[in-house]
DNA sequence: TGCGAAAATGAACGCGTGTACATCATGGGA
DNA sequence: TCCCATGATGTACACGCGTTCATTTTCGCA
């Protein structure tokens, strides 16, 4: 029963017997209309199938009701295809849902000049958050660029010290701190970090926590027991030599991998010298990602709360629903933090140190 | 250098001496200016920064520039968060990118009616790629009506026959033929099938698939060797004690899982059951996900090109770009079939049948 | 040099909505 | 009963662009 083409309000209008004034005013629940013709419109919209044209409701409001979410893209590594970003995507999706803004998922070349600005200018977007953004130089004045011009966005997982920008990251210093705790509650006493690029500043916090952790232990941070690598499986795989000797020669009882997938790398890596986490060693890696689950020993991590991170960084952007608590959505924290979680498993478990 | 707030056309074209009419020709590229304006008009849309406002030409277009993607969405199994969707989707924003349109990403939510329609008449997507389409009543008739009104979109791996939908998808059935070939060729004689629900078409073609592979080794297809599962790594394992028993009394010597989650989850299961995958019994899953890397014995699997499906679907949507060949993007055949690849590993290479 | 056709440009308008302002209806208090 | 405040509705226009059509300019050729 489907009128053919569009109807427009102004047909509505003629239908309803109000003006087009009034047919908006209902459509947007603006305030003065009376009941009786609120449902006089609403059954006319409803016969003739009215819907208000999306597109000329951003012109005239002049905002998108896009959340815009920068992704990072490599053509060849598609970083974007981890657990990491799927789930924050999810989180971030779900809030902006219940706001009745929609997703706009963009990737950023590494290549191409990061010309976030234009995104705003052109009104593509209202917000955006910022995944997997690095520290560089060029990303900084990038931002700082949007800042100035105040278009609103929100980094998740990254902090700028000392730059004022909104950042929504789980606690990774007191996660590096708590996974190294756990080591040395193992009974490890010579822990070797694997970590990632300092550009992020999630390595920082994890190779801060991590010394912390050593400190109160009383142990030195030999700087030979930190290994460097850019958060791929083959890059753990890639300390694996080294670190098995270490192993081998007793140097080295624990590892923290900065993430999941350099844990497994290395785990495998290491299997194949014959060295098997969990016996040989005590291994933890950090995300807490599904494959955590899917190795054998099963391998121990830092639960990071992805989807919250999406939510709440949605959440800021685009203020608290209707429903909720309107308290802190003007300006919280600048950086929140939100904790994390340590999972042990067997790859830290069922290490007993021979000393 | 920038000026304070919005630049508008109008100013362009005053500081260029022409008028907005020729601003708007340069900036969209239109035929017939002359190569010195065209410069001139450049030059002071640089100068004052000049950025055409994507909601006003949205409007005046009318179009939205957006190619939407629906994504299945189960608040707490976020199925999402899937090695499958993510490739996906990094498919389809590579082929919208390249022609100028941004991707809007919208769950679809089991429990409400989709309303998939109210997406284009409201104007906010001008087409769809639509994952993890299931072949229910409810859908069918969601789809024809979409059909109908001539709002374009393309299913990815879901094909619903005998209605006349554009897809893309992986020749599952191929895969699950070759799946099942590659265990007969490893001397297996009694293959399970671990299979996902039917209302996926994938599910029913793997099944033809192994069921033609076992017809021409003239084995029967005896229904008492097919398990059902939900693509989850949990069902998977509860598929464990049945077949763990299968296997022991020498009922099953191959499983075909239909994808990797279920197949790690299976293996698992029959791991803590004693039966070790690549000894006792060959396994192999499908789609060949990073998981399979990460096992212990490492999965065979049928890799599924899941990065070339987004971006095929996206270019039947949006055409092909500029300097691509004109030649198959008015309307190839109507379901389109990538190859997929069997990939072997352990799981499957190191069996060797016992009789 | 002149003329006509084609190329280049300008003027004007429409797109469908939100909204400020004007106008009208309603109702309570004197 | 009258008046005014208030609520409800209508009128008119702006939003910034694309685009049609009229107008002007350019240029090839006689």
């Amino acid at each position: 029963m489907q009128e053919e083409g569009l109807i427009l309000r102004k047909e509505v209008a003629k239908l309803a017997g109000v003006s087009e004034a009034t047919v908006s005013r209902v459509m947007n629940g603006a305030r003065p209309v009376r009941e009786a013709t609120r449902r006089k419109v609403l059954e006319a919209a409803e016969r003739l199938g009215y819907v208000p044209s999306a597109l000329a409701q951003q012109f005239a409001r002049k905002r998108s009701g896009n959340i815009g979410v920068i992704v990072p893209y490599v053509p060849k590594v598609r970083l974007f295809s981890t657990y990491y970003f799927s789930e924050i995507l999810s989180g971030i999706g779900e809030a902006a849902q219940q706001r009745g803004y929609d997703m706009l998922l963009m990737f950023r070349s590494p290549y191409e000049a990061r010309d976030y600005e234009r995104l705003y200018r052109t009104r593509k977007v209202d917000a955006c958050v910022m995944l997997g953004s690095q520290d560089t130089p060029g990303e900084l004045e990038a931002l700082a660029r949007l800042a100035e011009a105040d278009h609103p966005f929100v980094l998740v997982n990254q902090r700028f010290d000392g730059a004022p920008f909104g950042t929504v990251e789980a606690d990774h210093e007191q996660g590096g701190y708590e996974a190294t705790r756990h080591l040395l509650g193992r009974g490890c006493r010579r822990i070797a970090l694997l970590n990632g690029p300092l550009v992020y500043s999630n390595s920082a916090d994890r190779l801060t926590g991590y010394r912390r952790a050593l400190a109160e232990a009383g142990l030195p941070a030999d700087p030979g027991l930190c290994y460097a690598g850019n958060y791929s499986r083959t890059s753990g795989a890639a300390a694996a030599p080294a670190l098995a000797e270490a192993i081998a020669q007793g140097r080295v009882d624990g590892v923290f991998a900065a993430n999941d997938r350099m844990a497994i790398g290395l785990l495998q890596g290491l299997r194949e010298r014959g060295l098997l986490p969990g016996a040989d060693v005590a291994l933890i890696g950090y995300d807490d990602s599904e494959a955590a689950r899917l190795t054998e020993p099963q391998l121990s991590s830092v639960a990071v709360p992805f989807h919250a991170l999406g939510v709440r960084a949605a959440q800021r952007l685009l203020g608290r629903t209707a429903d909720g608590s309107p308290a802190d959505d003007a300006s919280p924290v600048l950086v929140e933090k939100l904790p994390v979680q340590l999972v042990a498993r067997a790859s830290s478990l069922t290490y007993t140190p021979s000393v």
